[in-house]
RNA sequence: GCCCCCAUCGUCUAGUGGCCUAGGACACCACCCUUUCAAGGUGGCGGCACGGGUUCGAAUCCCGUUGGGGGUGCCA
């Protein structure tokens, strides 16, 4: 009776896999690991119409990227709902033949038309004792019994339900295949769920689903609802206004570690003043019973910010492991060819501060590997506006070029000077220098890069802007 | 409409009757640092929805109001 907890997550595969999703995934996960139970992933394909199967390689995917492995002895499955059809037809009978339910003959047009003469709201139980058997086009109904039903609940306590407000509602449809109440249901007895973690919207179906374990003789699992994920406007996460696909978040260069933790602190706080936490700590400290009762904001710019962190984090090796995704592909807008390691590497501590996402990358760093700097115009115009914004560029030609030391110090102390003879500060007098090397205003700091640039490219720059400038 | 859930700074939360003059984080603002932008440092802004109880004492317990959310399918 006591053995190991089962837990599970039964997503249904409808193409991407969903924030909130990830998040109740990772509860069940935490959980399982530290009770030394199971995980069980039930894929639920039964709308046969909405179903791709690469949507599950999707979903698998999508769990490994957050610490949920298949290889891993915790993780049980994939189990497909659809290969479980009989089992569900199965229970259905049993519950007919138990008197528990029976079969209806109405349409749901008909249903609803007698709900408005009854003036009440759903189904009536026209045909609980009409006696019908199955045919096609009749759906089979479960009985609703008398009194209430009380379900306990980790998260919420005690949640009672008046039997009398639950209509008979449907097991079986018109053409015999079976509703995802039950479905869920039966699936969750033969793999011996023990515990149901799932988010608050199903906590209107759980009475009904109490009253199936009921019905087929077993005893109901632990049940905990957890609150739902919402938007700015305070609606449930929806996939057609809000950005939820946990694969867009990866491929935009969030971290896995980030996204994990992020998730978990919404509905829930590790112990004492710090949210930045290992999954160790998760997974030594996570209990429903701490679990918030409200609905939670999922807030991008709190995501960006552990996204920040977790960058910052990582030693330099690491940062240059996890950049190299960002490096290559079409997001980039130098040649594999001019992609120069060395400089990468000699980059990456001045950019690592400077991400919020891995994406922005590409951009940070782009001027050293191709021939010609990307220009924007609006940071090239506004610097050049002044006319010792152009004089300092000729300052600096000059300067570079009277065989000084090239690393940064002296660089920076060249164009210091330079810049006081004008009666300029090093922040205005770098400014002109900065947009000819790397065609932006902002970037990493300039002196490093000119050193890392070598004399004859950055002479090459300098003199390419002033034809510009001649030019324009 | 009916059923259910919920209610601490703008947001995520800590808080389970006295430790609360309510703590932290994000965001925002200011200052410092500074080679642009970041990062970092320091400080600031800002909240117990409201009304009744219970209690010597309530953010914490009870009731109501208001406000949010979820559900109400032959979807999952």
């Amino acid at each position: 009776m006591s053995s190991s907890p089962r837990f599970r997550f039964a997503p249904s595969p409808t193409g991407f896999f969903h924030v909130g999703g990830a998040r109740t995934a990772l509860y069940n996960w935490a959980l399982a690991k530290r009770l030394g139970g199971t995980f069980v992933l039930r894929i639920e394909d039964t709308d046969e119409a909405r179903n791709q199967p690469e949507w599950t390689q999707g979903i698998i995917d999508a769990l490994s990227w957050i610490g949920i492995r298949q290889d891993d002895p915790t993780f049980e499955g994939p189990y497909f709902q659809s290969e479980y059809a009989q089992a569900h037809i199965d229970a259905a009978n049993r519950l007919f033949e138990q008197g528990q339910a029976y079969y209806c003959d109405l349409t749901g047009e008909q249903v609803q038309e007698r709900a408005k003469i009854n003036g009440k709201q759903g189904y009536d139980g026209y045909s609980r004792d009409r006696g019908l058997e199955a045919a096609p086009g009749r759906v089979l109904r479960f009985r609703v019994p008398e009194g209430q039903t009380v379900v306990n609940d980790l998260v919420r306590g005690r949640v009672e339900f008046a039997n009398e407000v639950i209509e008979d509602f449907v097991l079986l449809r018109g053409n015999g295949s079976p509703m995802f109440l039950l479905a869920n249901v039966v699936d969750d007895i033969t793999m011996r769920i023990s515990h149901v973690v799932r988010a608050e919207e199903h906590l209107p179906n759980t009475p009904k689903q109490q009253m199936i374990w009921d019905a087929l003789g077993q005893q109901s699992p632990v049940w905990a609802h957890v609150p739902v994920l919402v938007n700015e406007q305070r609606k449930k996460l929806s996939k057609r206004r809000d950005k939820v696909a946990l694969e867009q978040f990866r491929d935009e260069g969030f971290l896995s570690e980030a996204m994990i933790n992020y998730l978990m602190t919404l509905g829930w706080a590790p112990a004492g003043d710090v949210e930045i936490v290992p999954w160790s700590t998760v997974e030594r400290d996570f209990r429903l019973e701490d679990v918030n009762h409200s609905p939670a904001f999922f807030d991008l710019k709190k995501l960006a910010s552990f996204n920040g962190e977790y960058i910052r984090a990582m030693s330099v090796n690491e940062f240059i492991q996890a950049s190299q995704p960002f490096l290559t592909g079409d997001n980039v807008p130098w040649t594999p060819a001019q992609f120069d390691e060395e400089k990468f590497r000699a980059m990456a501590p001045l950019a690592q501060t400077r991400l919020v996402v891995m994406s922005e990358l590409p951009e940070l760093v782009d001027f050293l590997f191709l021939d010609e700097p990307i220009i924007d115009e609006q940071s090239w115009s506004k610097t050049f506006s002044s006319a010792d914004a152009v004089e300092m560029l000729n300052d600096a030609i000059a300067a570079f070029d009277t065989g000084l030391t090239w690393d940064h110090d002296s660089l920076k102390l060249c164009v210091e000077v330079a810049g006081l003879a004008r009666g300029l500060k090093l922040g205005k007098a770098q400014a002109p220098i900065r947009v000819a090397i790397t065609g932006r205003t902002i970037g990493p700091p300039l002196f490093e890069a000119l050193e890392l640039m070598g004399h004859d490219q950055v002479m090459r720059r300098l003199r390419a802007a002033v034809e510009r400038l001649a030019g324009a």
